[in-house]
DNA sequence: CCAAAAGTGTTTCACGTACACCCATGC
DNA sequence: GCATGGGTGTACGTGAAACACTTTTGG
């Protein structure tokens, strides 16, 4: 290549934030190291960039490879480039936060001997490389972005019951919200569809589902209709 | 390096949109290509990450070098690597958005003999690259949190009339602000120190300048202020 | 029949919005 | 004295927030 850079480069990794959600807490997914540095450490999933595929596939070919989760919510977050972030050398690396739900992908998968667990966002073990860091801008971005974009519901089922919603966002803004006044607002924002079905096993009235209808979501938002919570 | 990576590298750059206010529009600052590809076109200011530095210090870098712009508000964007967005090679560009006072940087210095200037937003020339999809994003970017965070001061200069910031959201958000609520609105937020001085040279009443007060914003933040237009 | 959560309306208050005139200044 | 923008207050309506009891169901 005669015009090719002359510059030394730096490596090019991606990391992701995985977040999920169960009955208590916000989870997030982390792989356990298995080569220096940082063996034995949790880390995020993650993995170098190659040159035939763009960012983005390759984060989701490294969840792919090292969680076995595929089809989900991802979204780039930050890149850091501070110059001594890895002992090694060099590296760049993009960081992405994935939301998933978590009754899809319960099992940690491991297709490549990793161990992956789940760990509640606010109770994590010390983490590989600036790792901590990350996750703390991808909590802080979620948080953000709940309440103006219908991203919750890439963390529930695909049929879901209000106080679900509801609980969802507890956990996410870290504060209670008021259960009529909660209904009220989501159930006026009209993107909601009440399904003829109630949730089943529970030990008290069973409450009604409902599903996320994203094509009304976006008809509206065409005409100038924001989300918000 | 015994544990460097053998992966071939993508070559790494950063890109900047600048932005400036002037009576009329809000403005981007291009320089002209002197090389090819895309010789001759308008580009945003930018260049290869060096292994020395960080990935904002390169851009900070890169804009005091093609523009002679420093000490200016600069965020980061978002990071492209789409396969094929240079024709050359594997080129991930990490973009990143600064907020500039035009009187202080009225006149574009080039440095290193490159062309630059100032545009209208919406009225820019063919771009190279993919550098129209970046302008665009930051626009957006910026139409979004101008909203919610108080960076259309550094569009400003140091002391300022509450015209000139209307002015300045009425540009940035593209829609007419009601003078009396801005006002209001913008007082109240108590933010904003009113100087013993009003503005010269104007060929009628002469407004009242005001400065923006950072420490007393960060105290409100800390109190859960939130600032919103 | 008891425990547990589902489901449901009203009142109050703050804030956003709409709106028009007089004043100060420079030319 | 005229043109230009500076500066100011009120009324109205919408939406956020506070708040408690009855109903349904499973065990």
């Amino acid at each position: 290549m005669s015009y090719s850079y002359e510059y030394p480069r730096a490596a090019l990794t991606v990391d992701c934030v995985v977040f999920g959600l169960d009955d208590d807490d916000l989870k997030v997914l982390l792989i356990q190291r298995d080569l220096p540095p940082f063996e034995g450490r949790w880390a995020l999933p993650g993995g170098f960039v190659r040159l035939d595929e763009s960012l983005e596939e390759s984060a989701r070919r490294e969840l792919r490879e090292e969680t076995g989760i595929e089809n989900v919510y991802l979204e780039q977050l930050y890149t850091i480039g501070e110059i001594d972030r890895d002992p090694r050398e060099r590296v760049v690396t993009v960081t992405y936060y994935a939301l998933v739900k978590l009754t899809d992908h319960q099992v940690q998968a491991a297709t490549d001997a990793r161990n992956a667990a789940w760990f509640a966002v606010d109770d994590v073990p010390a983490l590989a490389f600036d790792h901590a860091k990350i996750l703390e801008m991808a909590h802080e971005r979620l948080r953000g972005k709940v309440r103006y974009q219908p991203i919750g519901f890439e963390l529930l089922p695909a049929k879901f019951t209000l106080r679900q919603i509801q609980h969802l966002y507890e956990v996410v803004l870290d504060r209670p919200l008021d259960k009529r006044n909660f209904r009220k607002k989501i159930l006026s924002m009209d993107i909601l569809v009440e399904l003829d079905e109630v949730e089943t096993d529970v030990a008290h009235r069973a409450a009604r589902l409902y599903k996320f209808d994203r094509r009304k979501y976006q008809r509206l938002t065409k005409q100038g209709f924001n989300f918000e919570i």
